[in-house]
DNA sequence: ACAATAGGCAAGCATCCACTTGCCTATCAA
DNA sequence: TTGATAGGCAAGTGGATGCTTGCCTATTGT
């Protein structure tokens, strides 16, 4: 469960950064725990991306490492769950400043 | 007054990415239109940021350009003011997705 | 057992980005 | 007018970052 008390990596603003990594947000949004495969098919089909799968497999890492998303294995196959908590925090440091502040 | 009907520039994202930049808008947050030298000089007591001017000056300008930021001249002072819309939008596209998303 | 599927590891590369340095313009006070 | 203050422009540099390529491991089906 693990209740990430306080600090908010700054790791999620990086990953927010890219493009790609916000599409794949935007993918598990609209079909949570997929896989790595699903997700490159449907940006490439969906988005025209086309890129490799090792750089869908980095950039689900870095999500992953920011806390944005969670992985489960099951067989040879790897889900990931979106984790939309850190998502709450970033904004409500400038939107709402009146909460203690520990972010970085 | 500027409506911004839909489209958040990705500029928002890489403009938040940066530790020193977000500093920036804790800063604005506690006190807003404040000049680049003040901006300067509080970065360094408070935070112990060993910035240049330039620096500072090249963040704000990135601020800028996302919008999170609205600039004015007065004589030859230039005040900077906190603008919190896009970052209302920015989170909304994966916590609320049930709104029309033309996020980039 | 063997091939196919799903994914991981690591080196290499090109680009981007934050920061510095040096010099220039504009406004104000004496 | 002269000097000081506030800010801007542009080139250069080192490090980070996104992506590719090649090869390796693990699980599943036949």
């Amino acid at each position: 469960m693990l209740a990430y008390c306080g600090v908010v990596g700054e790791d999620v603003f990086k990953a927010l950064a890219d493009p790609t990594r916000r599409r794949i947000l935007d993918e598990l949004v609209e079909r949570d725990g997929q896989t790595l495969f699903e997700i490159c098919t449907r940006l490439v089909t969906k988005h025209n991306l086309g890129l490799s799968r090792q750089a869908i497999s980095q950039h689900l890492a870095v999500l992953e490492s920011a806390g944005l998303i969670r992985t489960r294995r099951q067989g040879r196959y790897k889900f990931h769950d979106l984790e939309t908590e850190p998502l709450e925090r970033i904004v409500t440091r400038w939107l709402r400043p009146d909460t203690p502040e520990e972010n970085s």
